[in-house]
DNA sequence: TCGCAAAGTTAGGTCTATCTAACTTTGTAA
DNA sequence: TTACAAAGTTAGATAGACCTAACTTTGCGA
């Protein structure tokens, strides 16, 4: 599997999921994204196949510390740029659906420079 | 067929390579993207069908006003994110490739917001 | 002007990511 | 404790975007 959008936006949405619920599990992923429990079950068996997620006899998915880094990188520039875009005036929805995407093509060199940018001139946090 | 990144990807290159030569051929979209004949001969072919390109008798490519249109729009957002990401201190290589990827994930309305901002504030242009 | 190389097309294949339909397994409420 | 609904799996289909192989068409140089 090469690490690609869809594997990402899974990886991240387990996180989110995970941090509102006790367990998560491919139904919620499902309920998630309004995608069928057929696609989520063989995705989630791809992302256990290769390391990024485990499975237990519950079927409640866990992130290893692989699957949590990709995670967790996702969820951050979610974050950073969603505010971002807010902040220099789009809307909500917008604004959101526009880092959805984003945050999947932008390089990790890139991103930190708009970060850095951003931290120097005080846009994204306080102001 | 939706209007999808390989689409766009097409229709800029076609304008970016008529700036560049007199007339368009498939073969040129071959050599500048890398891909076989055939996929070129196919996808064209789909364009033509839905009005973006117009293809003449001897093979030579043209815009529409629709497609010319699509690729103006990527374009510019190719040309302004390259130059907004090198300004921000990214490399050059990465700039260029992250501008190629992330001018289809954008809206219109965030890439101007971008854009007013970064105007707002000198940035992109003159400093 | 004709033969060959370049260009274009067609057919069929692959991979990713989705779907529906039909099936099995799990867990809970009566 | 069992029956039913929720959850999960398997099989087979579809769509987009790429590929190679094999074929046809075009156009240029000798």
């Amino acid at each position: 599997m090469k690490m690609q959008e869809s594997a990402q936006d899974y990886l991240e949405s387990i996180l989110i999921l995970s941090r509102k619920q006790d367990v998560v599990r491919a139904t919620d992923v499902c309920n998630y994204f309004g995608y069928a429990r057929a696609t989520v079950s063989v995705f989630m068996k791809q992302l256990k196949e290769h390391g990024y997620v485990e499975i237990d006899d519950h079927n409640h998915i866990t992130l290893t510390p692989e699957g949590l880094s990709i995670a967790e990188e996702m969820y951050e520039r979610h974050e950073f740029l969603s505010a971002l875009f807010l902040k220099l005036g789009v809307s909500e929805d917008v604004a959101l659906k526009d880092a959805c995407r984003v945050e999947h093509y932008v390089s990790a060199e890139t991103f930190h420079a708009i970060k850095d940018y951003c931290v120097a001139h005080g846009i994204g946090e306080n102001n």
